[in-house]
RNA sequence: GCCCCCGUAGCUCAAUGGACAGAGCAACUGCCUUCUAAGCAGGAGGUUGUGGGUUCGAAUCCCGCCGGGGGCACCA
């Protein structure tokens, strides 16, 4: 916002360490902290630093040296206009705006763009971010749904920062799992259907259970346990090879038993306001798979070892010409002709650049796939995709519980969908007694916002890489650093302006900031300030962590405010409606940053 | 054996080369006839696992060690 007055001062700067000789290292300007005005700094040292590596310059130790220069160069840079005055300390060079331009500029910007607050300019490249792919036949856990939250917020950041974005589920609807499912239901649930999306798709999940422990090796197993068993396996085994084969009646139950699963998808996603542009599912990339083994095998980048009784594999290192081993070596293609994981990746990366034009290509997957995304990477980039150096594997540390690792195989599972009704009983049970009026229409309403707000931040308020153990009480905490904490400074925002009426209507743009402001509003004011580049900066890092801790920052400096300034009980007319005008951009501000982060801003709570 | 991630307050986590390492939870002290207390204010809590190195400057970068987690071709 001071870019103009920022380029005159270096320029400025330039020009004096030209004209004295003095080796300038580069200019990094950053906010100057603690100090309760806003303003700019930059630091002398490497240029300083620099000097002493010629020789050059006096002796003085380089904090000291930095500190000299700096001192010269504020003499000579003088007054310039918007800058309300210059220090050099301790080796930086700060630079303070005049504040009541300062907070003009800043709230001419929020007010006029408002919903476009903070909104990259339009990047010309288009990114997929691929998530949500939990298998089918079974129910949506709490693993899933970090998954989903986080790759919606990257989604959402990387929209809102000016990519042309994509987003993509890849389902996984076949494998021994799937098969597993459909045997036990065909054989002993037939016709058999619960009402109910969510509770269908539970069903499914128990039924997977059920099989699984019909189907395993039990210890101290009679003769005719394991015959038993061992004929299951084989009714099991059966049933998957007439899939394979295309038989009508097991593609039809295949296709029912996997529509209720993805109904309970599609629900969940509506409830975390997920809208999806592509479907890929495995079944269906499976076919496509199928046909690029040969043409890697053609563009001597796989190794057909079928002639030998092998398979088809990729020596990626060797091809790649490294000595050491990074990538290894992965197989494309069974000995029984058979795909892999890595074929279907493959082919799914080909569709995602050649049918839908992707130039950067962001997989949303558990850490532990790390390497299986690596070997994919590397084998699109011998592949000859230029794309291959902008795939991203933006991988998350795994939620498990406080006795262990989920099993879906021992039903050991927290559902999303049971932690999201628990969240909402939280918030009813207690709305009675921290709520204000809220209407009885409005209530489940308002319960739903601040309970999936609780959980949506819970997940996104802990960087990707580390691990989560799932404690619903710490999930479902509302006080302190929680989504509901951020909600709150949006409600009392909302209030204050609701309560004010007639004033917000009469305040224009026009409204002066000339006035002594008090450290809470100079806070909120560079608060608001830097969210466009704390936009830029989780998208560019891909870290949705980025946005949770600022939103967490500016609900804080927002409640503190509320608490110290009185904007109704304000005599002055001139000042409270600065004030209006500064809660109406804070309230827009946490407004787009809750947006960002997939969770709601409720009216009243 | 090789590769990746992590080690920061009692607990859960921030801060990725800059000025004084910050929050929340738990515990402690105050603040509701006030724009809603799902809140605010205050004190307490740290030789950033450890030993070296690079740098004007290191929680951050490099090397060693200790401790924890994950992964390593016909599962996904």
């Amino acid at each position: 916002m001071f870019e103009k007055e920022q380029q005159l001062i270096e320029t400025k700067i330039k020009e004096f360490c030209t004209a004295n000789d003095i080796p300038l290292a580069e200019l990094k300007w950053q906010p100057i902290p603690f100090s309760g005005e806003w303003g700019l700094a930059t630091a002398f040292f490497q240029t300083a630093a620099n000097e002493a590596r010629a020789g050059r310059g006096s002796k003085a130790p380089v904090p000291q040296r930095a500190q000299e220069i700096a001192e010269l160069v504020k003499a000579q840079i003088g007054s310039v206009a918007g800058i309300s005055r210059i220090d050099a300390v301790k080796g930086y060079l700060n630079l303070y705006y005049s504040t009541a331009e300062y907070a003009r500029r800043v709230m001419e910007e929020v007010l006029a763009s408002r919903a476009d607050f903070g909104r990259g300019a339009k990047k010309n490249e288009r990114v997929m971010v691929e998530y949500a792919q939990p298998n089918t036949h079974h129910s949506f856990h709490i693993g899933h749904a970090r998954n989903t939250i986080l790759g919606e917020v990257l989604a959402r950041l990387v929209e809102f920062a000016g990519f042309e974005t994509i987003r993509a589920s890849y389902p996984g609807d076949l494998g021994l799992g799937v098969i597993t499912v459909m045997w036990i239901y065909d054989k002993l649930y037939k016709g058999q259907e619960p009402e109910g999306v969510h509770e269908r798709g539970q069903w499914l999940a128990n039924l997977y259970v059920e099989a699984t422990s019909m189907l395993e090796k039990q210890e101290n197993e009679t003769p005719e346990q394991t015959a038993q068993r061992e004929a299951y396996d084989a009714e099991r085994r059966e049933m998957y090879r007439r899939w394979d084969t295309g038989d009508t009646y097991v593609r039809e139950l295949w296709r029912t038993t996997r529509e209720w699963s993805l109904e309970e998808l599609r629900a969940v996603l509506h409830m975390l306001d997920v809208k999806m542009d592509v479907w890929f599912y495995e079944s269906e990339v499976d076919e496509a798979s199928k046909t690029i083994v040969d043409e890697l095998i053609a563009k001597d980048i796989a190794t057909d070892e079928r002639p030998q009784g092998g398979a088809v594999i990729v020596k990626i290192d060797e091809k790649l010409g490294l000595t050491k081993e990074k990538y290894r070596t992965n197989v494309l293609l069974r000995s029984d002709g058979t795909t892999l994981y890595l074929t279907k990746d493959l082919a799914l990366a080909k569709m995602k650049f050649d049918q839908y034009h992707v130039d950067r290509s962001i997989y949303v997957v558990d850490v532990r796939q790390s390497l299986h995304l690596q070997q994919a990477f590397a084998i699109l980039k011998l592949w000859g995709f230029p794309q291959a150096g902008k795939c991203y594997h933006l991988g998350y540390g795994f939620v498990s519980l406080p006795e262990g690792a989920m099993s879906a195989r021992r039903g050991r599972v927290v559902l999303f969908k049971d932690v999201a009704d628990e969240a909402v009983r939280r918030v009813l049970a207690v709305e009675s007694q921290k709520s204000g009026d809220i209407p009885a229409s409005e209530r489940e309403k308002i319960a739903n916002q601040i309970g999936l707000g609780a959980l949506v931040y819970s997940m996104l308020s802990v960087d990707n890489n580390k691990d989560i153990v799932f404690d619903i009480n710490e999930a479902l905490s509302f006080d302190g650093r929680t989504g509901p904490y951020i909600q709150n400074a949006y409600v009392r925002a909302n209030s204050i302006l609701k309560k004010a009426g007639k004033q917000v209507a009469g305040t224009q743009v026009s409204t002066s900031f000339d006035y002594e402001l008090t450290k809470h509003e100079i806070e909120l004011i560079e608060l608001i300030s830097r969210f466009p580049q704390t936009v830029e900066q989780a998208a560019n890092e891909y870290r949705p962590l980025v946005m949770a801790a600022y939103a967490y920052d500016l609900a804080n400096i927002f409640h503190s405010f509320y608490h110290a300034v009185n904007v109704l009980q304000t005599e002055d007319e001139k000042i409270q409606n600065a004030r209006l005008q500064l809660v109406m951009a804070a309230k827009q501000t946490i407004e787009n940053a809750l947006r960002l982060l997939d969770i709601q801003a409720p009216e009243v709570m």
